[in-house]
DNA sequence: GGCCGAATTGCAATAGTATAACATCGCAAA
DNA sequence: TTTGCGATGTTATACTATTGCAATTCGGCC
């Protein structure tokens, strides 16, 4: 499983580059536009595979350049990039994380690390049909959901965590 | 399905009073003080089967009363009650709703209509499972999870919304 | 009953997260 | 050039939650 990559050592500029590569890509196809601040949004939310605050983005945002943004601004972008599928919120944390997957549309379900926070987003069809049974089961129809998981990664664990 | 009632009309004076009544037997045998404040929070938290905000159970609880409390008394209040199982917490909506089991400990997984607000708590193990799976799978331990679906009840479906 | 320690609540301030409303800018089509 | 529109700047504010410390209440114990 490639998701898996968060929880693993790697070479994580790899990650950031093609993340930014699909989503000019995906942009272009979709005439949407990947401004010089939404890229920069989406870049500092893949610096690593742990989920960035709104704020903590702002921060970095304002370290890299003279000017200070305002959190509308950053949350314009983030409203954005979630539009595209580029970046899901986590409720659990009020915070944000690029998205591995972002050409086709999906739910989100994340398993996220106590420990490192490192999060990773997993595809589970079970997970999504056994979700959508109970829905139906109950006259419900699904249409948004959130699934995020607390616990220890393999890595944590093994160190002792 | 019991459970689903929040989905449809039903005496909900009956809901009420046995959340409260379970809730004292649970805190008794739990040595755990179930006070007056902490009662009339879970009362509220009880007044229908939406999910209530912090800040609209305090102005609830200041209405009652003449003096009026502070965010960090009810959110003292709904800790406590989360501590007994007695509420959970839905983090994508920030809000708080009284749980039907309280019994025994578990994760809670939501079924949240997006018009009339209704939400039921759904005891799924195909959900529990799959999601374990994933979690394993991954080399992941899973400790807290949150399963939040956003969508349209029957009733509301029925309602032509 | 009276005292003690712990749990609970009161109270004030503040941190953290997110949005609203309106002005401005820049690009591209008419 | 003008106009329209999307993006961003700017300011203010709403909403959610926590911290720290003082005052009070509760329950157990002498």
């Amino acid at each position: 499983m490639a998701s898996l990559l968060a929880f693993k050592r790697h070479d994580h500029r790899h990650c950031i580059e093609q993340a930014l590569q699909e989503a000019e890509q995906l942009c272009a196809r979709r005439e949407a536009r990947l401004t010089p601040l939404r890229r920069r949004v989406l870049e500092l939310v893949w610096q690593n595979h742990q989920p960035s605050g709104a704020y903590q983005l702002l921060d970095q945002l304002a370290a890299g350049s003279a000017s200070r943004v305002a959190p509308a601004t950053v949350y314009r972008a983030l409203d954005f990039l979630q539009e595209q599928g580029l970046v899901h919120r986590l409720a659990s944390l009020n915070a944000y994380i690029g998205c591995p997957h972002a050409e086709r549309h999906h739910r989100g379900h994340f398993l996220i690390c106590r420990h490192c926070q490192a999060t990773v987003e997993i595809t589970s069809s079970q997970v999504a049909e056994a979700i959508d049974a109970s829905a139906r089961a109950a006259g419900f129809e699904a249409e948004e959901e959130w699934v995020e998981v607390l616990g220890v990664c393999a890595g944590c664990r093994g160190r002792g965590q």
